[in-house]
Formats: C-alpha cells, structure tokens, sequence
DNA sequence: CGGTTGCTTAAGCATAAGATTAAGTAATTT
DNA sequence: AAATTACTTAATCTTATGCTTAAGCAACCG
C-alpha cells in the first residue's frame, strides 16, 4: 500500500465512513461534550472512544481542549463544508454534462423518438 | 473489529475517502468508460481498479453492465445527495443551535446580567 | 482457427483500522 | 492524604484494505 500523506478530502471522508464517528458528530451539533460524555451512548471502551475522536480531530471536524482533566471537544462546522463543496463540484460537473446532451437532443431531428 | 453489515452512508464515505476513488469519480462525470479507460490514468494494475470500481459499486455512486467483452461504467449522481444530505443536515443542527444560542443572548439584558 | 483484447478470478502479502485490556498520570473530592 | 475521576499510554489482537502477480475465459479480429 505504501501510503502517501492523506490529503485533507481523505481524512474527511475517511472520519465520516464510520458510523460511531457520525454519531459523535451528531453529539456534537448539539453542543460540546467532555471525552466521557461522548462517550456515555456507546459501549466501546473509552480508549477506542478516544481513538475515533483523535480521527475526527486529525480530519478537522472536531476542535479539543483541555482544562485540567477534562478534555471538551466542539465541532468545527466551517470542516464539513469542504467535503460539500467536493460533492457540489461533481454535482455540477454532472448537471453541465446533462445540459450539454439535452442540447445535443434538441438539435436532432424529430424522428429520433416517436415516443407519444 | 466483527463489523456489522454496512450502512448506505459508510459504504458512500468509505468509497470516497480514497483519492483514486475519488478520480475515478471526477472522470466519470465527463461521461461513462470503459474499465480499461478507467484504468488508464493510473499506474496500478487493472485488478486494483477493478477493485476500486467494485467498492464504488457497493456504495452505489457508479453503475456499470457489460456487454461483449466491454463492462462499461457511469456515475449515479443522484446516489451523492445521500451523503450531501447527511452533511446538510448537520449544518442544519449547528445552525439551529446557534440561533438559540443567539434568541438567548438577546434575550438578556444590556449589561450582561439577568438581574431583572 | 489462432491470436489479441478486455476483463475476471484467485491467491497472497503488507499495512491500516478498530477494538481490547492493563497500567499510568494528574486533577478533584472527601 | 486517600480515594475517585477523567482521561492517557502502551501493548496486543483481529479483521479490513489496497495492492500485487499469475492464470483463466469469453469476445472479437484477421
């Protein structure tokens, strides 16, 4: 495999792709949490917990900070947008490419499709 | 690990939280190919593509049939909104929190101090 | 028919990912 | 000061992922 340096796409999607980690997030758009409250609905050990919240923090999606023991974790809803705009941009790609054969379609003559 | 079956939405991540995946994507917006022309901008083998091409499958983001020797392959674009959705509802969730946030900052008085 | 093309199948291998348990550390509470 | 709380660190284990090479097979071309 030989892995070169994950780009930030890939640590996104990549941090995504896991449904513990979504959930984490769906806590998070609800407020920040302390490590042991994020971890309270799952019935993983707190070091897998932690692991999945490192993931989330190398992808950007989520912020942490310490104070005394307690490590509170906030999420960065300004992250999600560059996974958005990836998917727009296909989206678009797409739509231009639809717009291109449907132009292409008008400019047929009308025998193409005896449809109705 | 054990994993349970797969959610839609971790097969979606999953798919493109790889960059050749994510290529092969991008290339079949402008149109369909051929698995072979797929392939060709890559210097992996042709079953590592055809590997890529099956976790993309799975995730439902590209279709592809066969007919003679030639499989051909084209993107279902609709199958992104999947995961535009998921991400636009947690915009939607944080949005939401910081208009209370907001309702409740104004909600107080000047000074700061809900003496009143 | 024989060869080439376009994929498929199968086996194997190295690394990454997701989890565990067992200890360890440092801030609070009592 | 002792106990508890809230993580941290480290070692280890299993399964998944991404890739390779080597054959195999069916469709098409000459």
């Amino acid at each position: 495999m030989l892995k070169q340096p994950a780009e930030p796409l890939d640590l996104m999607f990549q941090a995504l792709a896991d449904p513990t980690r979504r959930r984490m997030v769906e806590r998070l758009t609800l407020g920040s949490a302390s490590v042991s409250e994020l971890a309270e609905p799952f019935k993983m050990s707190l070091p897998a917990v932690v692991q999945h919240l490192q993931v989330l923090e190398q992808s950007g999606l989520v912020k942490t900070q310490k104070v005394g023991r307690v490590r509170t974790c906030t999420i960065d809803p300004g992250a999600l947008s560059l996974a958005e705009k990836w998917i727009n941009d296909r989206r678009i790609g797409w739509e231009r490419r639809l717009d291109r054969l449907g132009a292409f379609l008008d400019a047929l003559p009308d025998d193409g499709d005896p449809g109705t």
